[in-house]
DNA sequence: GTTGGCACTCAGAAGCGACGAGTGCTAATC
DNA sequence: GATTAGCACTCGTCGCTTCTGAGTGCCAAC
């Protein structure tokens, strides 16, 4: 199952020209592109070998070869080096996401942008995981009669605020003492530990009769809880139209049906973070390659994702959607270094 | 220019017929599909003259007819009557929209997803425009030193926040101060009626020293003014995929690349709803067929847009994008009815 | 104004052969 | 045992021609 050198630099060849010219690669350009020093015949009996592998397959057999999911998978695992930004390309990336925002959400969608341009292909980021986030400041506001606001501060300096109904006689006056007893009881709490019981003990000593009590409790928990929910952002979708890849309407229509359905991705993306966690991932991404990917439409492309930083105990990801035939170097140093430049700058706002 | 009741008739059959079948139609198809009482030759006299006025075109010599931009127009205008929904259509729509909903914003969401269920299409809206809405209440509430969150409840229950930076020795309690004089001062005044002097007399008697009231009032202000920008949800884009008239893949893309520039197109509806104010609309809806259209690459859409209310100052639109070769009637119907459920639920929500 | 008839147009489908990039296999060579 | 030259074979692509048929415009007759 090892391959020896020389077939590592075909799969490695292989793989570079189909990336760079979208046509399948035989034996003679092989030869004229990539200066080996044996005849075709070789290289015929190595690709022989490769596609019974399983890394390399033909479309047809007057073809030449292009990478299968494995091949693509053998080459980012071992045969790839990461190359370097230029400079320039730093620059640009530095002076997109850097700049004077004061609002994680906002910097952290300004870092998908960047990524989207740089590499071309769709860009995505996970809102923060925010179960482990401390509740830093809670707030009940009376908006009018029947109806407040509740307002939360968490630690990594992202608010949250709700509508909520309630009782319709409940004072601007009770809303206070409520809202004092909650904060005062809360603060400093995890939000995974927070639960209906917590709120309803943290408020308990407000002397308030105890059917507002509850209901009003229950709107501030269910607010406290939708402020962990997941959220996906989604950016540059129309560019997949632009690859020969997607040229089909049909590959591209199921692609970007699949993606509209941002519930879906989210959860999709979710899953891919807990399983590098369980398996110990040793590398700053993660990448899923066409059929590893298991949403419907997907099956040409590849999703690499990274995670970001805020604070100690609250992450999320950024990540990249584009073709399986991509330039897998270039897209990683770059998605990186967005993620490099991102953490330093959500670093700044704690 | 007026045209007989036959060519009438003609225009209109070509129009449904085109639309069901995506078929250039001939003056044979014609009569079997739409039974004229006259020969093909009588009509294909007809189809001479519609062409000459420029209601409809062929594609290529040998071929039949098809509506163009000018044809569609005079379909809309004055051919087509608008059909009713079917008992079950309606409760389809509105058992989607009305619901448990809280927020302005959150309804509006619906109603622009069922639109886009209930059509088949793209759907939009915008937010509300809030220059006409007040001030309903504005607290700062301080997170940490040097940094404080606006919060604006709006007329129409609209709430909107901000986190500013602040001078890093700005107390507790001198934000207080500056909130509950801010406040005072403020409250029941149309956001459009505020300014910078504004804000600044409103506070002038907090006896806060001058340079950090400044610039706590100049974010407060910022706050508000960006409380009213508008902006733009689009839902279903990839929808358009699926219809042959985008089938070419680089109309897709000049389609969805245009899209994906929000900015672009929300100028474009504000400049459809500024219009008709000024011509005086007359109907609840506005159309904008084919070239009428000024964004790029939607030369072969349809823009349909409706104006929701909340309260009596304010309003947003939503719609439609579709291909121009659409079903107007049921779109409109459609269209019609979501808005018109919207705007009972967002009545209820004040 | 309406109709039947007819010559004409032209896009699209179908069929066909040449081309050529690429393959696998075999036998000779290093 | 690995490498190579040679060769027969495969098969998608390209360009060409031909055929078909829906549809037209126009004219003469009703």
């Amino acid at each position: 199952m090892e391959l020896d050198d020389r077939k590592k630099r075909v799969l490695q060849a292989i793989v570079d020209d189909y990336v760079a010219t979208n046509e399948p690669v035989g034996s003679k350009t092989l030869i004229e592109r990539h200066n080996f020093q044996v005849s075709s015949a070789t290289l015929r009996n190595d690709m022989a070998e490769l596609e019974r592998l399983g890394f390399i397959e033909k479309p047809h057999t007057s073809a030449g070869r292009i990478p299968s999911d494995l091949g693509y998978r053998e080459y980012v695992d071992s045969l790839m080096k990461i190359d370097t930004l230029t400079q320039k390309e730093q620059q640009e990336i530095e002076s997109n996401i850097s700049g004077t925002v004061d609002e994680a959400a906002e910097l952290i969608r300004s870092a998908t942008h960047t990524l989207s341009e740089a590499t071309g292909f769709i860009s995505l980021s996970m809102s923060p995981r925010l179960q482990k986030s401390f509740l830093k400041q809670i707030k009940i506001l009376m908006i009018e009669p029947g109806k407040a606001l509740v307002v939360l501060v968490l630690s990594a300096g992202v608010v949250k605020d709700k509508i909520v109904r309630i009782p319709n006689f409940v004072t601007d006056e009770q809303m206070m003492k409520i809202s004092g007893a909650i904060e005062k009881n809360l603060t400093g709490k995890p939000l995974d530990e927070i639960t209906l019981v917590t709120v309803e003990t943290a408020a308990k000593d407000t002397e308030i009769p105890s059917p507002i009590l509850r209901q009003v409790l229950y709107e501030a928990y269910t607010a406290i809880k939708q402020a962990d929910q997941l959220s996906i952002y989604l950016e540059g979708e129309h560019k997949m139209l632009a690859f020969p890849d997607f040229s089909s309407m049909g590959r591209a229509r199921d692609l970007l049906g699949t993606l509209s359905d941002s519930g879906m991705v989210a959860g999709y993306v979710n899953e891919m973070e807990n399983q590098a966690q369980v398996t110990g991932k040793k590398d700053s991404y993660m990448i899923r390659i066409g059929q590893e990917i298991t949403l419907e439409g997907l099956d040409d492309c590849s999703f690499i994702t990274a995670t970001y930083n805020m604070g100690d105990t609250v992450s999320g990801n950024i990540g990249v959607i584009g073709p399986k035939r991509m330039d897998y170097s270039r897209v990683i140093s770059k998605m990186d270094f967005v993620k490099k430049k991102l953490n330093e700058e959500l670093k700044k706002l704690t």
